[in-house]
DNA sequence: GTCTATAATTCGATAGAC
DNA sequence: GTCTATCGAATTATAGAC
């Protein structure tokens, strides 16, 4: 059926792109060898998704709203209690999700950590696209950070939380290589590197 | 005269193609505008430096020598003393050359940050490039932690260097924007920014 | 060393048949 | 929704005059 054909097309458009962009960058991507390993046609990729940029922001957007909608479950679940969160507590909701949602259909698959790694580091109009889609987490767990760490200025915070999520990117940036800290994506290995960069990051964050 | 003419030729290619793939990264900036932007002719690239490739390696490696070289002399200085060094020095050794040396001629240059802050997540062979320079300081660094943190395994303390490294090329990535940690290149921003990388850094070293 | 001119590809995007 | 064919522009790199 057409309808069916149509929408393995487009999602294999998308993962196809995903895995190419990860690997070579978004400029050194292009249309054409995304449609060809795709087995689509070169015009499928105007057709599905109108251009080439629009493209990567349907890959950012399929990756990161589950992330983001994760992120806030967790931060939601520490601000019922009654007690205030730990630093680590909240560390942890927030690189958890960005660590653990790298998944596709049931296997973790190490080409998203790639992929959301390099895509901070890409040249504007990519990086803002990257950015404004975490906008909602990064201001929430900046909100439940001064109220943790009432010592550090709101400026402050900022620079701290952009530190964590500097590690996190190099995790990502270096998934699967042999001796990384996310050397696969068995998920032994993601909760390890979960736990340490928690355990790395959190006695900086008071300081 | 004409070797005169040459010798600014070369260097002005260097100037323009170190800020033009700081803005819009290497595979988006192309030999022409590089040349354009220079007021030199388009073949004039690839007469000094034989491809856009050579001409990369010609831009990093101008600047990472004498960063690698004063990382070096600073951990010398360090292990001529009788006893061993706080994990504060040595953080403080391998980082403020690598923020201090963004300098071109007299005045601090915000865009070397961000050159230098994107060759780390370009696509290979250009990381390959990037990290071979600093493969040397790098071990150095390696083998003076492994002394100071005996409890840490030697595949430990690789990963938390890489960890440092990663929120100096976030640094260096976000430089110049309005409220970054490196919002300017003035000496004072700059000398504030190390401090603030040691002292958040320095706990997790040890954990 | 610098220039013009151009080779030889490749790019993103689209028109129009089916 | 998929295909072929192609547009128009841009790409790195080079050949050869000056």
């Amino acid at each position: 059926m057409a309808g069916a054909a149509s929408a393995d097309t487009k999602e294999q458009l998308l993962n196809v792109a995903e895995q190419l962009i990860a690997e070579r960058g978004y400029a050194g991507t292009t249309v054409r060898s995304i449609a060809n390993q795709a087995n689509a046609n070169l015009a499928a990729v105007n057709y599905h998704f109108g251009s080439k940029e629009e493209l990567f922001r349907a890959i950012f957007s399929r990756i990161a709203k589950p992330i983001v909608a994760e992120q806030l479950t967790m931060l939601a679940m520490l601000q019922e209690r009654e007690s205030l969160p730990s630093v680590e507590e909240i560390l942890t909701a927030f690189l958890k999700p960005c660590l653990k949602k790298i998944v596709h259909g049931e296997s973790f698959q190490i080409v998203r950590a790639q992929f959301m790694g390099r895509c901070w580091s890409e040249p504007e109009p990519l990086q803002n696209i990257a950015s404004g889609e975490f906008m909602e987490s990064r201001l929430a767990f900046l909100d439940i950070l001064q109220k943790v760490i009432p010592d550090c200025s709101r400026k402050d915070l900022n620079w701290k939380l952009d530190l964590v999520i500097a590690t996190l990117i190099r995790v990502q940036n270096e998934a699967g290589k042999p001796d990384s800290l996310l050397k696969s994506s068995q998920p032994e290995d993601v909760d390890y590197a979960i736990q340490y960069l928690v355990k790395f990051l959190t006695p900086g964050m008071s300081i």
